[in-house]
DNA sequence: AAAATAGTGTCTTTCAGACAGTATACA
DNA sequence: TGTATACTGTCTGAAAGACACTATTTT
């Protein structure tokens, strides 16, 4: 048998065809207490007019997260918060271009971060997620998703919804300092229920997240409430 | 601008250099009380020698889903039972060969279903996970395992001990009847803790995944053990 | 002082852990 | 009848839901 380094010498990669590998950045927030997601509108071939999540192409020698990263500094000109892997889509037919495997990442990000780039081809959807399949609306009009991307959006907020009484994702969707209520908030937009108070503020106080500041927030009305924020937890989130 | 027909018509793929995509299956199982995986000796360049995940490249033309069972059926000879994507490794040295990002899936079987195929280059190997990392032995000896397998093979244990008690993964490694008492070790061998037997009876009828079946265990000394079934549920697992 | 929200005390319910008891099979 | 394990009754404590109460700020 040869060795190893002769192996790869003589290894021929082209001997397979292969599929592209994409990611998709699923980019949640709250937006007037819902649920939202960044759309843009495909300005080409396949699915022109119909709206997507921003996405590209793995780059040969770059890892999923850094394409994930690039794409949500280049498409979605934003900076990173909260990314992790959510899952792979592979059916064969899923883009008619060629065969298209997506790694779909889904990020989080405080819905005030997003004005710069909103215009009429990138909107912040509010969604509305069913059995698998969301649907997203701007105003009252309801937008056509392309691709499977419909499906990737339920996933995501699937996802979320799982995740939020395990890690601290909140802490994604809200400013540095917070009051309670608005956390409260957060979750009440995601799970679409309705919390109970003293129950949601033990519950959040004795996990251990949140730090008080000592402030309190200004200009309301009323009573101010105190600030919290998150303290960085040192425990490795499994998946 | 062009039709989407002629869109597609020009299209062409080969301008960009591209991944190879494969799937990679962690085979889960309960041997002697001990969570335990299919490894299979390398019998080629690269790793040669080393203990691997049974995996295979992705059809042009075929979902992840068909490739992962595909996997089970030839690399494993064994046929399905519970099967679910994991997660996607890509970091661009993971494969000395060439780029390949793979996919992993996850599946459970019991422990007798495996012994037709066990050999010396294929075994059920014993883990001890811990840390993001996986170890593996068989009687007193530790195998070395290839690529980064080990770092699989711990998020596949992270997430079999996280949804254990979401969703009736046991049924996958147990026989079609089982006495509670099998259940508990397996729930106590996967998360290697000691649970409370009146608790843990309580909480598994209480989820109503499980149907006594009126029939008792054989062969026993002593009494004989209810034998019950899962039935099947009818909701829809999320991600 | 009124208004409105922040924040808390406490009762009840639910459920897990613990432990000891009863039940049932075989030798 | 003894033994070993299946199975259950019940006590205790932890934590969530519900509700009402107190606290604090601005107008």
């Amino acid at each position: 048998m040869p060795s190893e380094a002769d192996f790869l010498k003589s290894y021929d990669p082209s001997n397979f065809e292969r599929p592209s590998v994409s990611v998709d950045l699923i980019l949640l927030s709250i937006v007037e207490g819902k649920l939202a997601a960044l759309l843009m509108r495909r300005d080409a071939h396949p699915a022109l007019d119909l709206w997507a999540l921003p996405g590209g192409f793995v780059g040969i020698a770059e890892s999923l997260d850094d394409a994930a990263a690039r794409v949500l500094r280049e498409k979605a000109r934003l900076d990173s918060t909260f990314v992790e892997q959510l899952y792979t889509f592979g059916a064969p037919d899923r883009d008619p271009r060629t065969r298209v495997i997506s790694v779909a990442y889904f990020a989080l990000l405080p819905a005030a971060r997003f004005d710069p780039a909103l215009s009429p081809y990138r909107v912040l959807a509010r969604l509305e997620v069913s059995q698998g399949t969301a649907a997203a609306h701007v105003h009252e009009g309801q937008l056509s998703i392309a691709f499977d991307h419909s499906a990737i959006i339920a996933t995501a907020v699937a996802r979320l919804r799982g995740k939020l009484d395990y890690v601290p994702l909140a802490a994604a969707l809200l400013a540095p300092r917070f009051t309670l209520r608005q956390l409260q908030d957060v979750h009440e937009a995601i799970l679409e229920t309705r919390l109970n108070k003293p129950a949601f503020r033990r519950r959040m106080l004795d996990k251990g997240w949140l730090a008080p500041t000592g402030e309190r927030e200004a200009g309301t009305s009323y009573r101010p409430a105190e600030l919290y924020r998150f303290v960085s937890s040192t425990d490795a989130s499994n998946i």
